[in-house]
DNA sequence: TGAAATGTTGGGGCG
DNA sequence: ACGCCCCAACATTTC
Protein backbone atom coordinates (compact mmCIF):
# COMPACT_ATOMS: atom_id res chain seq x y z
CA UNK A 1 0.00 0.00 0.00
CA UNK A 2 1.64 3.29 -0.90
CA UNK A 3 2.10 5.64 1.72
CA UNK A 4 -0.19 8.84 -0.17
CA UNK A 5 -2.30 9.03 -3.42
CA UNK A 6 -3.53 11.84 -5.36
CA UNK A 7 -6.82 11.90 -6.47
CA UNK A 8 -7.59 14.68 -9.41
CA UNK A 9 -10.98 15.79 -9.92
CA UNK A 10 -12.45 16.63 -13.36
CA UNK A 11 -15.82 15.80 -14.56
CA UNK A 12 -16.42 13.62 -11.10
CA UNK A 13 -17.35 16.27 -9.06
CA UNK A 14 -18.77 14.35 -6.10
CA UNK A 15 -17.35 12.52 -3.48
CA UNK A 16 -20.36 9.70 -3.11
CA UNK A 17 -20.05 6.67 -5.65
CA UNK A 18 -16.45 7.80 -7.52
CA UNK A 19 -14.71 4.97 -8.74
CA UNK A 20 -11.29 6.49 -8.57
CA UNK A 21 -11.49 8.45 -5.44
CA UNK A 22 -12.83 4.61 -4.28
CA UNK A 23 -9.81 3.00 -5.74
CA UNK A 24 -7.27 5.44 -4.08
CA UNK A 25 -8.62 5.18 -0.79
CA UNK A 26 -8.58 1.60 -0.65
CA UNK A 27 -4.90 1.29 -2.34
CA UNK A 28 -3.44 3.83 -0.01
CA UNK A 29 -3.24 5.48 3.71
CA UNK A 30 -3.92 8.62 2.40
CA UNK A 31 -5.65 10.85 -0.23
CA UNK A 32 -5.25 14.11 -0.82
CA UNK A 33 -7.49 15.92 -3.77
CA UNK A 34 -7.06 18.66 -5.92
CA UNK A 35 -9.51 20.50 -8.86
CA UNK A 36 -7.58 22.27 -11.78
CA UNK A 37 -9.17 25.38 -13.11
CA UNK A 38 -7.61 24.33 -16.59
CA UNK A 39 -6.11 27.37 -18.31
CA UNK A 40 -5.88 25.25 -21.41
CA UNK A 41 -9.87 24.54 -21.16
CA UNK A 42 -10.80 27.89 -19.59
CA UNK A 43 -8.92 29.61 -22.47
CA UNK A 44 -11.06 28.41 -24.83
CA UNK A 45 -14.07 29.59 -23.67
CA UNK A 46 -15.45 32.48 -25.51
CA UNK A 47 -17.35 34.51 -23.25
CA UNK A 48 -16.50 36.44 -19.57
CA UNK A 49 -19.97 35.07 -18.27
CA UNK A 50 -19.62 31.33 -18.91
CA UNK A 51 -22.87 29.59 -16.14
CA UNK A 52 -20.68 26.00 -16.58
CA UNK A 53 -17.97 28.09 -15.00
CA UNK A 54 -19.99 29.81 -12.30
CA UNK A 55 -21.51 26.40 -11.96
CA UNK A 56 -18.28 24.34 -11.98
CA UNK A 57 -16.95 27.01 -9.04
CA UNK A 58 -20.05 25.98 -6.83
CA UNK A 59 -19.48 22.36 -7.02
CA UNK A 60 -15.77 22.70 -6.12
CA UNK A 61 -16.93 24.94 -2.92
CA UNK A 62 -19.07 22.27 -1.79
CA UNK A 63 -16.43 19.65 -2.69
CA UNK A 64 -14.55 21.43 -0.61
CA UNK A 65 -16.96 21.64 2.54
CA UNK A 66 -17.94 18.26 2.27
CA UNK A 67 -13.81 17.09 2.02
CA UNK A 68 -13.31 19.74 5.43
CA UNK A 69 -16.26 17.59 7.37
CA UNK A 70 -14.29 14.17 6.59
CA UNK A 71 -11.17 15.78 8.06
CA UNK A 72 -9.57 16.46 4.63
CA UNK A 73 -9.04 19.69 2.38
CA UNK A 74 -9.61 20.12 -1.71
CA UNK A 75 -6.36 21.65 -3.16
CA UNK A 76 -7.88 24.12 -5.83
CA UNK A 77 -4.96 25.25 -8.60
CA UNK A 78 -5.38 27.37 -11.49
CA UNK A 79 -2.95 26.81 -14.18
CA UNK A 80 -1.95 24.05 -17.00
CA UNK A 81 -3.38 20.54 -15.45
CA UNK A 82 -0.03 18.65 -17.45
CA UNK A 83 1.89 20.77 -15.32
CA UNK A 84 -0.02 21.50 -12.23
CA UNK A 85 -0.91 17.84 -11.66
CA UNK A 86 2.83 16.46 -11.89
CA UNK A 87 4.18 19.57 -9.96
CA UNK A 88 2.02 18.90 -7.06
CA UNK A 89 2.31 15.43 -6.70
CA UNK A 90 5.85 15.41 -6.64
CA UNK A 91 5.60 18.39 -3.72
CA UNK A 92 3.14 15.97 -2.02
CA UNK A 93 5.59 12.64 -2.79
CA UNK A 94 2.41 10.93 -4.09
CA UNK A 95 3.41 7.15 -5.02
CA UNK A 96 0.29 7.51 -7.37
CA UNK A 97 -2.25 9.84 -9.42
CA UNK A 98 -6.00 8.49 -9.29
CA UNK A 99 -8.38 10.06 -12.01
CA UNK A 100 -11.24 8.98 -13.91
CA UNK A 101 -11.28 8.36 -17.66
CA UNK A 102 -12.02 10.66 -20.22
CA UNK A 103 -13.24 9.90 -23.47
CA UNK A 104 -12.25 12.79 -25.54
CA UNK A 105 -9.44 13.30 -27.98
CA UNK A 106 -7.88 16.59 -26.13
CA UNK A 107 -8.27 15.03 -22.90
CA UNK A 108 -6.42 11.53 -23.94
CA UNK A 109 -3.98 13.46 -24.91
CA UNK A 110 -3.65 15.55 -22.14
CA UNK A 111 -3.65 12.40 -19.54
CA UNK A 112 -1.12 10.89 -21.73
CA UNK A 113 1.02 13.61 -21.05
CA UNK A 114 0.64 14.04 -17.34
CA UNK A 115 1.44 10.24 -17.21
CA UNK A 116 4.76 10.72 -18.69
CA UNK A 117 5.22 13.30 -16.33
CA UNK A 118 4.53 11.28 -13.40
CA UNK A 119 6.15 8.13 -14.92
CA UNK A 120 9.30 9.98 -15.24
CA UNK A 121 9.12 10.46 -11.57
CA UNK A 122 8.54 7.14 -10.84
CA UNK A 123 5.02 7.83 -10.08
CA UNK A 124 1.88 5.72 -11.19
CA UNK A 125 -1.19 7.38 -12.63
CA UNK A 126 -4.59 5.33 -12.60
CA UNK A 127 -7.48 6.21 -14.82
CA UNK A 128 -10.31 4.39 -13.91
CA UNK A 129 -14.10 3.89 -15.48
CA UNK A 130 -16.95 5.76 -14.03
CA UNK A 131 -18.63 8.08 -16.45
CA UNK A 132 -20.22 5.43 -18.56
CA UNK A 133 -21.69 1.71 -17.48
CA UNK A 134 -19.50 0.03 -20.41
CA UNK A 135 -16.60 1.79 -22.24
CA UNK A 136 -15.59 1.18 -26.06
CA UNK A 137 -14.13 -2.03 -25.71
CA UNK A 138 -16.86 -3.93 -23.65
CA UNK A 139 -19.37 -4.42 -26.38
CA UNK A 140 -19.09 -5.65 -29.03
CA UNK A 141 -20.32 -7.38 -32.23
CA UNK A 142 -19.99 -11.08 -32.92
CA UNK A 143 -17.50 -10.68 -35.47
CA UNK A 144 -15.72 -8.20 -32.45
CA UNK A 145 -16.93 -4.88 -34.20
CA UNK A 146 -18.12 -2.26 -32.52
CA UNK A 147 -21.50 -1.30 -32.65
CA UNK A 148 -22.24 1.44 -35.05
CA UNK A 149 -26.19 1.04 -35.03
CA UNK A 150 -27.86 2.17 -31.69
CA UNK A 151 -31.00 -0.56 -31.53
CA UNK A 152 -27.95 -3.14 -31.54
CA UNK A 153 -25.79 -1.17 -29.40
CA UNK A 154 -28.73 -0.85 -26.86
CA UNK A 155 -29.32 -4.70 -27.09
CA UNK A 156 -26.17 -5.40 -26.42
CA UNK A 157 -25.89 -3.08 -23.73
CA UNK A 158 -29.15 -4.53 -22.07
CA UNK A 159 -28.06 -8.30 -22.41
CA UNK A 160 -24.81 -7.24 -20.83
CA UNK A 161 -26.34 -4.89 -18.12
CA UNK A 162 -26.54 -7.79 -15.54
CA UNK A 163 -22.71 -8.09 -15.50
CA UNK A 164 -22.26 -4.69 -15.11
CA UNK A 165 -21.10 -3.23 -11.80
CA UNK A 166 -23.56 -1.45 -10.53
CA UNK A 167 -22.07 -1.24 -6.74
CA UNK A 168 -21.92 2.57 -5.73
CA UNK A 169 -17.97 2.79 -5.37
CA UNK A 170 -17.44 2.31 -1.46
CA UNK A 171 -16.21 5.84 0.54
CA UNK A 172 -13.70 5.65 3.19
CA UNK A 173 -15.87 7.97 5.52
CA UNK A 174 -13.08 7.77 8.66
CA UNK A 175 -11.25 10.66 9.56
CA UNK A 176 -7.90 10.66 8.99
CA UNK A 177 -8.26 9.04 5.45
CA UNK A 178 -7.77 12.16 3.49
CA UNK A 179 -5.37 13.99 4.01
CA UNK A 180 -4.83 17.79 4.69
CA UNK A 181 -1.88 19.29 3.26
CA UNK A 182 0.28 21.40 4.90
CA UNK A 183 3.04 23.49 3.13
CA UNK A 184 3.47 25.87 5.75
CA UNK A 185 1.76 28.70 3.85
CA UNK A 186 -1.77 30.05 5.49
CA UNK A 187 -4.66 28.35 3.87
CA UNK A 188 -5.42 30.02 0.39
CA UNK A 189 -8.99 30.28 -0.06
CA UNK A 190 -10.98 29.24 -3.23
CA UNK A 191 -10.42 31.10 -6.05
CA UNK A 192 -13.45 33.85 -7.07
CA UNK A 193 -14.99 33.75 -10.86
CA UNK A 194 -12.98 37.12 -11.07
CA UNK A 195 -9.70 35.14 -10.15
CA UNK A 196 -10.59 33.11 -12.97
CA UNK A 197 -11.27 35.78 -15.50
CA UNK A 198 -14.96 35.43 -15.85
CA UNK A 199 -18.09 37.20 -14.53
CA UNK A 200 -21.35 35.87 -12.58
CA UNK A 201 -24.00 35.24 -14.38
CA UNK A 202 -28.13 34.25 -14.03
CA UNK A 203 -26.98 30.46 -13.25
CA UNK A 204 -28.86 30.66 -9.74
CA UNK A 205 -31.70 33.27 -10.94
CA UNK A 206 -32.95 30.52 -12.98
CA UNK A 207 -32.93 27.52 -10.09
CA UNK A 208 -30.03 25.51 -11.19
CA UNK A 209 -28.78 24.32 -8.32
CA UNK A 210 -24.80 22.92 -8.38
CA UNK A 211 -23.39 20.85 -6.24
CA UNK A 212 -24.66 17.13 -5.25
CA UNK A 213 -27.40 19.17 -3.38
CA UNK A 214 -28.38 20.56 -6.55
CA UNK A 215 -28.39 16.49 -8.01
CA UNK A 216 -29.79 15.34 -5.21
CA UNK A 217 -33.08 17.57 -5.62
CA UNK A 218 -32.95 17.35 -9.12
CA UNK A 219 -32.94 13.20 -9.24
CA UNK A 220 -35.69 13.69 -6.33
CA UNK A 221 -38.03 16.10 -8.54
CA UNK A 222 -37.65 13.30 -11.10
CA UNK A 223 -38.13 10.19 -9.05
CA UNK A 224 -41.91 10.48 -9.09
CA UNK A 225 -42.30 11.72 -12.50
CA UNK A 226 -40.17 8.98 -14.16
CA UNK A 227 -43.31 6.38 -15.00
CA UNK A 228 -44.22 9.26 -17.15
CA UNK A 229 -41.27 10.13 -18.95
CA UNK A 230 -42.45 8.58 -21.77
CA UNK A 231 -45.34 10.16 -22.50
CA UNK A 232 -44.37 13.54 -21.49
CA UNK A 233 -41.04 13.67 -22.59
CA UNK A 234 -41.57 15.13 -26.32
CA UNK A 235 -43.55 18.36 -24.88
CA UNK A 236 -41.26 21.25 -24.02
CA UNK A 237 -44.09 23.09 -22.26
CA UNK A 238 -44.38 20.29 -19.57
CA UNK A 239 -41.59 19.13 -16.54
CA UNK A 240 -41.63 16.08 -18.30
CA UNK A 241 -37.63 15.28 -18.41
CA UNK A 242 -34.87 14.71 -15.74
CA UNK A 243 -32.93 18.18 -16.20
CA UNK A 244 -30.15 15.64 -14.67
CA UNK A 245 -27.82 16.51 -17.84
CA UNK A 246 -25.71 19.19 -16.59
CA UNK A 247 -25.43 16.68 -12.95
CA UNK A 248 -24.33 14.20 -15.49
CA UNK A 249 -21.92 16.26 -17.46
CA UNK A 250 -19.93 17.43 -14.63
CA UNK A 251 -20.35 13.81 -12.33
CA UNK A 252 -22.28 15.80 -9.32
CA UNK A 253 -24.73 12.19 -9.43
CA UNK A 254 -22.91 8.85 -10.89
CA UNK A 255 -24.46 7.08 -13.66
CA UNK A 256 -24.69 4.15 -12.14
CA UNK A 257 -27.09 5.47 -9.55
CA UNK A 258 -29.64 6.79 -12.13
CA UNK A 259 -29.41 3.31 -13.65
CA UNK A 260 -30.42 1.49 -10.12
CA UNK A 261 -33.17 4.23 -10.24
CA UNK A 262 -34.25 2.95 -13.64
CA UNK A 263 -34.27 -0.17 -12.80
CA UNK A 264 -35.71 -0.21 -9.55
CA UNK A 265 -38.45 1.98 -10.93
CA UNK A 266 -39.05 -0.26 -13.67
CA UNK A 267 -41.78 1.51 -15.50
CA UNK A 268 -42.45 1.49 -19.62
CA UNK A 269 -41.19 5.92 -18.62
CA UNK A 270 -38.18 4.25 -16.92
CA UNK A 271 -36.95 1.91 -19.72
CA UNK A 272 -37.19 4.68 -22.09
CA UNK A 273 -35.90 7.28 -19.97
CA UNK A 274 -32.70 4.47 -19.91
CA UNK A 275 -32.33 4.14 -23.40
CA UNK A 276 -31.44 7.46 -23.06
CA UNK A 277 -28.64 6.87 -20.40
CA UNK A 278 -27.66 4.01 -23.03
CA UNK A 279 -27.20 6.65 -25.95
CA UNK A 280 -25.01 8.44 -23.86
CA UNK A 281 -22.72 5.48 -23.33
CA UNK A 282 -22.96 5.28 -26.80
CA UNK A 283 -21.38 8.76 -27.86
CA UNK A 284 -19.41 8.13 -25.67
CA UNK A 285 -18.00 5.21 -27.40
CA UNK A 286 -18.03 6.64 -30.59
CA UNK A 287 -16.17 9.51 -30.48
CA UNK A 288 -13.51 7.08 -28.45
CA UNK A 289 -13.65 4.76 -31.54
CA UNK A 290 -14.12 7.38 -34.06
CA UNK A 291 -11.75 10.40 -33.20
CA UNK A 292 -12.36 11.78 -36.31
CA UNK A 293 -16.05 12.97 -35.57
CA UNK A 294 -15.02 16.09 -34.02
CA UNK A 295 -14.43 18.50 -37.11
CA UNK A 296 -15.64 15.85 -39.72
CA UNK A 297 -18.93 13.86 -40.66
CA UNK A 298 -18.78 10.32 -39.37
CA UNK A 299 -19.73 9.62 -43.16
CA UNK A 300 -17.16 10.49 -45.01
CA UNK A 301 -19.45 10.18 -48.30
CA UNK A 302 -21.04 13.16 -46.26
CA UNK A 303 -18.26 15.37 -45.34
CA UNK A 304 -18.37 17.64 -48.61
CA UNK A 305 -22.01 18.96 -48.09
CA UNK A 306 -22.46 22.14 -50.25
CA UNK A 307 -23.65 24.69 -47.25
CA UNK A 308 -24.60 27.73 -48.19
CA UNK A 309 -23.55 29.25 -44.97
CA UNK A 310 -24.98 32.66 -45.25
CA UNK A 311 -23.87 34.62 -42.23
CA UNK A 312 -27.28 36.36 -42.36
CA UNK A 313 -29.45 33.18 -41.63
CA UNK A 314 -27.11 32.08 -39.21
CA UNK A 315 -27.75 35.22 -37.11
CA UNK A 316 -31.55 34.61 -37.47
CA UNK A 317 -31.31 31.24 -36.23
CA UNK A 318 -28.60 31.88 -33.24
CA UNK A 319 -30.85 35.38 -31.89
CA UNK A 320 -34.56 33.37 -32.26
CA UNK A 321 -35.59 35.78 -34.88
CA UNK A 322 -36.12 33.03 -38.35
CA UNK A 323 -39.88 33.47 -37.92
CA UNK A 324 -40.64 30.28 -37.15
CA UNK A 325 -41.97 30.33 -33.34
CA UNK A 326 -41.06 27.07 -32.17
CA UNK A 327 -37.37 27.57 -33.25
CA UNK A 328 -37.32 30.94 -32.38
CA UNK A 329 -38.46 29.62 -28.90
CA UNK A 330 -36.07 27.16 -28.43
CA UNK A 331 -32.58 29.09 -29.34
CA UNK A 332 -33.84 31.90 -26.94
CA UNK A 333 -34.34 29.63 -24.07
CA UNK A 334 -30.83 28.31 -25.07
CA UNK A 335 -29.27 32.03 -25.32
CA UNK A 336 -31.02 33.13 -21.96
CA UNK A 337 -30.82 29.68 -19.82
CA UNK A 338 -27.78 27.43 -21.25
CA UNK A 339 -31.11 24.85 -21.58
CA UNK A 340 -32.60 23.12 -24.55
CA UNK A 341 -35.25 20.58 -24.45
CA UNK A 342 -33.92 17.75 -26.29
CA UNK A 343 -36.81 17.97 -29.06
CA UNK A 344 -35.81 21.25 -29.43
CA UNK A 345 -32.37 20.50 -30.10
CA UNK A 346 -32.94 18.06 -32.85
CA UNK A 347 -35.43 20.60 -34.38
CA UNK A 348 -33.27 23.68 -34.51
CA UNK A 349 -30.29 21.74 -35.50
CA UNK A 350 -32.43 20.32 -38.58
CA UNK A 351 -33.64 23.81 -39.16
CA UNK A 352 -30.35 25.15 -39.60
CA UNK A 353 -28.61 22.11 -41.67
CA UNK A 354 -31.68 21.42 -43.76
CA UNK A 355 -33.77 24.50 -43.81
CA UNK A 356 -30.91 26.97 -43.81
CA UNK A 357 -27.78 25.20 -45.47
CA UNK A 358 -25.40 26.43 -42.45
CA UNK A 359 -22.71 23.42 -41.84
CA UNK A 360 -23.29 21.63 -38.87
CA UNK A 361 -20.57 22.31 -37.09
CA UNK A 362 -21.38 25.99 -36.87
CA UNK A 363 -24.24 24.91 -35.01
CA UNK A 364 -22.42 22.65 -32.76
CA UNK A 365 -19.64 25.15 -32.19
CA UNK A 366 -22.87 27.41 -31.07
CA UNK A 367 -24.24 24.56 -28.82
CA UNK A 368 -20.65 23.92 -27.38
CA UNK A 369 -20.84 28.00 -26.35
CA UNK A 370 -23.92 27.89 -24.72
CA UNK A 371 -24.95 24.88 -23.32
CA UNK A 372 -24.73 24.39 -19.64
CA UNK A 373 -24.69 20.11 -20.04
CA UNK A 374 -22.64 20.70 -22.95
CA UNK A 375 -20.43 17.48 -23.78
CA UNK A 376 -18.29 17.00 -26.83
CA UNK A 377 -19.53 13.12 -27.24
CA UNK A 378 -23.62 13.86 -27.30
CA UNK A 379 -23.24 17.01 -28.52
CA UNK A 380 -21.30 15.86 -31.68
CA UNK A 381 -23.34 12.86 -32.26
CA UNK A 382 -26.92 14.80 -31.85
CA UNK A 383 -25.33 17.37 -34.72
CA UNK A 384 -23.81 14.82 -36.54
CA UNK A 385 -27.48 12.54 -36.38
CA UNK A 386 -29.80 15.57 -36.73
CA UNK A 387 -27.70 16.60 -40.06
CA UNK A 388 -27.94 12.64 -41.52
CA UNK A 389 -23.79 12.77 -41.16
CA UNK A 390 -23.17 10.88 -38.23
CA UNK A 391 -23.36 6.56 -37.94
CA UNK A 392 -26.78 5.44 -37.50
CA UNK A 393 -28.23 9.07 -38.27
CA UNK A 394 -31.52 10.01 -39.32
CA UNK A 395 -31.86 9.96 -42.96
CA UNK A 396 -30.95 12.84 -45.51
CA UNK A 397 -34.56 13.44 -46.96
CA UNK A 398 -36.20 13.17 -43.37
CA UNK A 399 -36.80 17.19 -42.79
CA UNK A 400 -38.55 18.61 -39.84
CA UNK A 401 -41.31 20.76 -40.56
CA UNK A 402 -40.82 23.59 -38.01
CA UNK A 403 -45.17 24.16 -37.92
CA UNK A 404 -45.97 20.83 -37.74
CA UNK A 405 -43.73 20.13 -35.09
CA UNK A 406 -44.85 22.82 -33.15
CA UNK A 407 -48.37 21.74 -33.75
CA UNK A 408 -47.57 18.79 -32.55
CA UNK A 409 -45.57 19.40 -29.42
CA UNK A 410 -46.68 22.53 -28.43
CA UNK A 411 -49.99 22.53 -29.48
CA UNK A 412 -51.49 25.20 -27.65
CA UNK A 413 -48.23 27.61 -28.10
CA UNK A 414 -47.52 27.65 -24.09
CA UNK A 415 -43.59 27.09 -24.96
CA UNK A 416 -43.29 29.79 -27.74
CA UNK A 417 -45.74 32.15 -25.96
CA UNK A 418 -42.98 31.71 -22.53
CA UNK A 419 -40.00 32.34 -24.56
CA UNK A 420 -41.50 34.55 -27.63
CA UNK A 421 -43.72 37.16 -25.73
CA UNK A 422 -44.66 39.17 -28.82
CA UNK A 423 -46.78 36.11 -30.09
CA UNK A 424 -48.56 36.01 -26.90
CA UNK A 425 -51.75 37.37 -28.45
CA UNK A 426 -51.77 34.98 -31.05
CA UNK A 427 -54.90 32.47 -31.18
CA UNK A 428 -53.73 28.91 -30.68
CA UNK A 429 -54.24 28.07 -34.42
CA UNK A 430 -52.01 30.44 -35.40
CA UNK A 431 -49.48 31.27 -33.27
CA UNK A 432 -47.92 28.38 -34.92
CA UNK A 433 -47.24 30.10 -38.29
CA UNK A 434 -48.09 33.71 -37.48
CA UNK A 435 -47.27 35.27 -40.79
CA UNK A 436 -50.60 33.56 -42.09
CA UNK A 437 -52.71 36.20 -39.90
CA UNK A 438 -54.59 38.77 -41.79
CA UNK A 439 -53.71 42.02 -41.05
CA UNK A 440 -56.98 42.64 -38.61
CA UNK A 441 -55.77 39.41 -36.86
CA UNK A 442 -51.89 41.08 -36.70
CA UNK A 443 -53.74 44.08 -35.05
CA UNK A 444 -56.13 42.12 -32.91
CA UNK A 445 -52.86 40.46 -31.27
CA UNK A 446 -50.71 43.27 -30.96
CA UNK A 447 -48.14 41.98 -32.92
CA UNK A 448 -47.21 42.99 -36.98
CA UNK A 449 -45.00 40.42 -39.20
CA UNK A 450 -41.91 41.98 -40.21
CA UNK A 451 -41.76 44.95 -37.71
CA UNK A 452 -42.13 42.79 -34.18
CA UNK A 453 -41.93 39.56 -35.36
CA UNK A 454 -39.74 38.88 -38.33
CA UNK A 455 -41.22 37.24 -41.32
CA UNK A 456 -40.09 33.52 -41.78
CA UNK A 457 -36.49 33.72 -43.03
CA UNK A 458 -37.22 31.34 -45.85
CA UNK A 459 -40.00 29.69 -47.00
CA UNK A 460 -40.67 25.76 -45.69
CA UNK A 461 -41.37 24.13 -49.14
CA UNK A 462 -38.92 25.83 -50.91
CA UNK A 463 -35.84 25.46 -48.20
CA UNK A 464 -37.32 21.56 -48.42
CA UNK A 465 -37.11 21.45 -52.08
CA UNK A 466 -33.20 23.37 -51.45
CA UNK A 467 -32.22 20.42 -49.11
CA UNK A 468 -33.28 17.57 -51.23
CA UNK A 469 -31.17 18.86 -53.87
CA UNK A 470 -28.10 19.64 -51.47
CA UNK A 471 -28.05 16.16 -50.46
CA UNK A 472 -29.15 14.60 -53.60
CA UNK A 473 -26.19 16.78 -55.87
CA UNK A 474 -22.97 15.03 -53.56
CA UNK A 475 -24.20 11.45 -54.15
CA UNK A 476 -26.63 11.62 -57.25
CA UNK A 477 -25.66 7.61 -58.21
CA UNK A 478 -27.12 6.64 -54.87
CA UNK A 479 -30.14 8.68 -55.06
CA UNK A 480 -31.38 7.46 -51.95
CA UNK A 481 -30.34 6.13 -48.25
C1' DT B 1 -37.08 10.06 -32.52
C1' DG B 2 -40.91 12.61 -40.70
C1' DA B 3 -43.28 14.74 -44.20
C1' DA B 4 -45.10 15.09 -48.73
C1' DA B 5 -46.73 12.99 -52.75
C1' DT B 6 -49.23 9.53 -54.61
C1' DG B 7 -52.47 5.67 -54.54
C1' DT B 8 -56.70 3.34 -52.89
C1' DT B 9 -61.13 2.90 -50.98
C1' DG B 10 -65.71 3.75 -49.77
C1' DG B 11 -69.65 6.65 -48.50
C1' DG B 12 -72.72 10.01 -50.05
C1' DG B 13 -74.59 13.58 -53.22
C1' DC B 14 -76.63 13.92 -57.43
C1' DG B 15 -78.18 13.58 -62.17
C1' DA C 1 -81.70 1.90 -59.29
C1' DC C 2 -77.55 3.05 -61.13
C1' DG C 3 -73.31 5.21 -62.46
C1' DC C 4 -70.49 8.98 -61.83
C1' DC C 5 -67.95 12.18 -59.28
C1' DC C 6 -66.08 14.21 -55.22
C1' DC C 7 -63.30 13.83 -51.54
C1' DA C 8 -62.27 12.45 -46.88
C1' DA C 9 -59.72 8.90 -44.78
C1' DC C 10 -56.42 5.81 -44.84
C1' DA C 11 -52.33 3.30 -46.98
C1' DT C 12 -48.19 3.24 -49.63
C1' DT C 13 -44.15 5.24 -51.76
C1' DT C 14 -40.97 8.58 -52.22
C1' DC C 15 -37.88 12.04 -50.83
Amino acid sequence: MNDSALHWFRRDLRLADNKALSAALQESARVHCVFVFDTDILGKLTRRADRRVEFILHCVAELADDLAGLGGNLIVLHGRAVEEIPRLARRLQAGSVYTNRDYEPAAIARDQEVERALNADGMAFYRCKDQVVFEQDELVSQEGRAYTVFAAYRNAWLKRLPQADLEPAPLETARGRFARWDDGTPPRPLPRLQDLGFETTNLLELGIKPGTTGADQTLGDFLPRMHAYREARDYPAVRGVSYLSVHLRFGTVSVRRLVNEALRDGSEGARTWLAELIWRDFYFSILYLFPHVVGHAFRRDLEALPFTNREDRFDAWREGHTGYPLVDAAMRQLNRTGYMHNRLRMLTASFLVKHLQVDWRWGERYFAEQLNDYDLAANNGGWQWSASTGNDAQPWFRIFNPVLQSKRFDAEGRFIRRYVPELAGCSDKLVHEPWKMSPAEQAAARVLIGEHYPAPVVDHAQARQAALRMFQGIRPAAGSA
